[in-house]
DNA sequence: CTTGAACCTCTAGTGACTAGAGGTTGTAGA
DNA sequence: TCTACAACCTCTAGTCACTAGAGGTTCAAG
């Protein structure tokens, strides 16, 4: 049996963390002792290090819930857990798309200056304050 | 003269966004109404657009408010300005990095099931359930 | 002068934690 | 068995950048 900073070390989720992931219900109540401190079993490590291995990967809270949900259930249709990978992976390509644009512009307007002029002149400055300078849309 | 609905009309921030900027002290406070109400001249349409501007490019209101501290001293060396923009795409492009991996693990998972199984044979499942399918790290 | 859209302030909620206060329990050593 | 004290407990509030809603006021067109 861990305790719950035995589990914390063991899995890498902070304490606070692995009682916050309690209160929201994504991971399961542990057994107590007598004097209502938490224990937990092997597979509670393993339903938490699901939990840490998902948030790693982005997956929000409510998705790993619904993913521990169809884990529970192993003869129900894994479609829902297809399609929230899919949906997952559809938001971080998404994001990597957004992000690429920023660099871009960033590392134009980054180029611009030095930082060994003086603010009247900072295309940095210039940059943010008119829209037309910029070579992508975002 | 612009009301904060027309302000907002000319560029693009919710109305509830703009109070919220005043708020936080990023954007100067309007004038006022004999009613109470804010009125923007052009230099208001032209700071709110920097600070959009900033925004869209991920810069955190905590930075754009030196930065347009900044901008109010033109005479002032630009060296935290560039600073500012370097940290920012460094910022952009840690993120690009991280997410990139995980793009690679989410195609490798999802293309893993495709949905018609069940989920005590779910590769998505077992995947979360298990790092060592994993090929980086993250 | 009336109507109603747009404005005002204030509080609370979002997601996923993190920090801290104030009190209790478990366990190792004497 | 007693004593320290680290680790645990609950609860509230704070983070960031907004967003939503309640309840009340002002502006401008007709």
């Amino acid at each position: 049996m861990y305790s719950i900073g035995q589990l914390s070390k063991a899995t890498g989720v902070k304490v606070p963390t692995i009682r916050y992931y309690e209160q929201v219900g994504v991971l399961a109540s542990a057994g107590r002792t007598d004097g209502n401190q938490r224990r937990y079993d092997q597979d509670g490590v393993e339903r938490l290090g699901f939990i840490k291995h998902a948030r790693d990967l982005g997956f929000s809270i409510e998705a790993i819930t619904a993913l521990i949900d169809l884990q529970q259930h192993p003869d129900r249709s894994c479609a829902d857990a297809s399609a929230i990978a899919k949906h997952q992976l559809a938001d971080v390509q998404e994001k990597l798309r957004r992000l690429s644009a920023l660099e871009a512009e960033l590392i134009r307007i980054s180029d611009g200056c030095d930082g060994d002029g003086v603010s009247g002149q900072c295309y940095v400055l210039a940059s943010l304050a008119d829209h037309k300078h910029c070579r992508t849309d975002h």
